[in-house]
DNA sequence: CATGGCATGTAATTTGTTACATGATTTC
DNA sequence: GAAATCATGTAACAAATTACATGCCATG
C-alpha cells in the first residue's frame, strides 16, 4: 500500500517511467523505503488498471522504449487523501527487540552488541551527513534531517545503554 | 521472520502459551511489533515442526486447557545466532514519506500536517513516559526509553520544519 | 444476561522480497 | 571485451493482516 502512494505521490511531481520512479527513490527516499522493480512494476499495472495512472509509451533512439505514466485526476485525488490521514507508525526496530530479547545474553555480550550497533549507526551518520548536503528539495533535506537526528538520538541512547550496562554488571 | 525470533526469544525466558506470549508481546514490545494471534499461533506450529520448541498440553479446572510451549536447544541455539547478528532497519515513517510528497501541497496545508503529527507524537508521549515508569526489567525500560527518546527527537525535528515553513513561506 | 478475559485456531487476502529472464547501448 | 546503465517484466516464495469461527467461565 505504501508503494501505491510513493509512485503516485511522485508521479503528482512529473511523468515518469518505472525506471526513473526507481531512481529517485533510491536516490531521496532509500533510507524511508526501497522499492524494488518486482513492486514497482506490478504496482504500476495495477494503478493502470485502477485508472490511478495512464501511460504513454516512448520510443527513443539508442535505448529501449519507455513506458511514461501520468498521474490521472482520481489518483491525484487519492493521494491528497492520503496525505491528510494522520501516519500512523510504530518503531518497529529490530535492534530494539534484539535489545530486548538479550536478557538471556552476558553482559558482555549484550556490551557487544551495543558497540556494535553505535558503531555502525557512526558510520552511517557520515553517509547521511552527505545526503543531507546533497538534498536538492527542501523535503529531501527534511528527509536527510530527520534520518540524522534519529540516528543521534539513537546512539546518544546506546551511549546510556552502555553505561547503565557496565555501571550494573560486576566488575 | 521477526515473529519467529520474538517468540523464541520469549520463550527463553520461560515456557508459554500462545495467549501468553501476546500478552507479554503488548505488554512490553507493543510498540515495536504487534504480533497477533493470526501471525502467533502459525508460527508456533511450524516452530513445533521445525523442533524449535516442544509443546505440553495442560488441563485447567475453570479454564481451557493451554498448550504451553518450550523452547528446545535448537531454538535456543537459533535465538543465541539470531542476536548476535547485526540488525539493518530501515526508518520506514509514512509520515516521512508523506512530508516528502507533500511538496504538492499548499505551505498551509504542509504546516497542518506537521503540527497534526506533533501533537500526535506530543499525545503519545505521555503514555511511553508511564510505561517508562512502569517497566518491569532493564530491558523493558530501555525499550521505553528509546520509544521516548525517539519520540523526542522527532518532535524537536518537527519544530525545526514548522519554523523552516513558516520562515519560507510568503506571510 | 452481557461483557470481557481465557484459550484455540483457520482462511483469504494483501504486501513485499528475491530471483530469474531478456536485451540493447555506452563507457572504461 | 567487460561492466554499468537503460528498460521491461514474471514467478515463486515469504510474511503479515484481517476477519472469521468457537466456546467456557467469571464478574458485574
Amino acid at each position: 500500500m505504501l508503494h501505491r502512494y510513493l509512485i503516485l505521490g511522485l508521479l503528482m511531481d512529473s511523468p515518469m517511467s518505472g525506471y526513473d520512479i526507481r531512481k529517485q527513490v533510491n536516490a531521496a527516499l532509500g533510507m524511508v523505503t526501497n522499492a524494488s522493480y518486482g513492486t514497482l512494476y506490478p504496482t504500476l499495472h495495477k494503478l493502470l488498471a485502477q485508472g490511478a495512472v495512464g501511460v504513454q509509451e516512448i520510443s527513443q533512439i539508442g535505448r529501449p522504449a519507455k513506458k511514461v505514466y501520468q498521474i490521472t485526476e482520481r489518483g491525484r485525488q487519492e493521494v491528497l487523501d492520503w496525505l491528510k490521514q494522520p501516519a500512523d507508525d510504530q518503531l518497529q526496530r529490530e535492534f530494539l527487540l534484539k535489545l530486548y530479547l538479550a536478557r538471556n545474553l552476558s553482559a558482555n555480550d549484550v556490551l557487544a552488541l551495543v558497540s556494535a550497533r553505535r558503531a555502525k549507526l557512526e558510520f552511517e551518520r557520515q553517509a547521511l551527513q552527505a545526503d543531507k548536503s546533497g538534498a536538492g528539495s527542501p523535503q529531501a533535506g527534511w528527509v536527510a534531517d530527520y534520518a540524522l537526528a534519529m540516528c543521534d538520538a539513537e546512539v546518544e541512547w546506546l551511549r546510556r545503554v552502555e553505561t547503565h550496562i557496565t555501571q550494573t554488571s560486576v566488575v
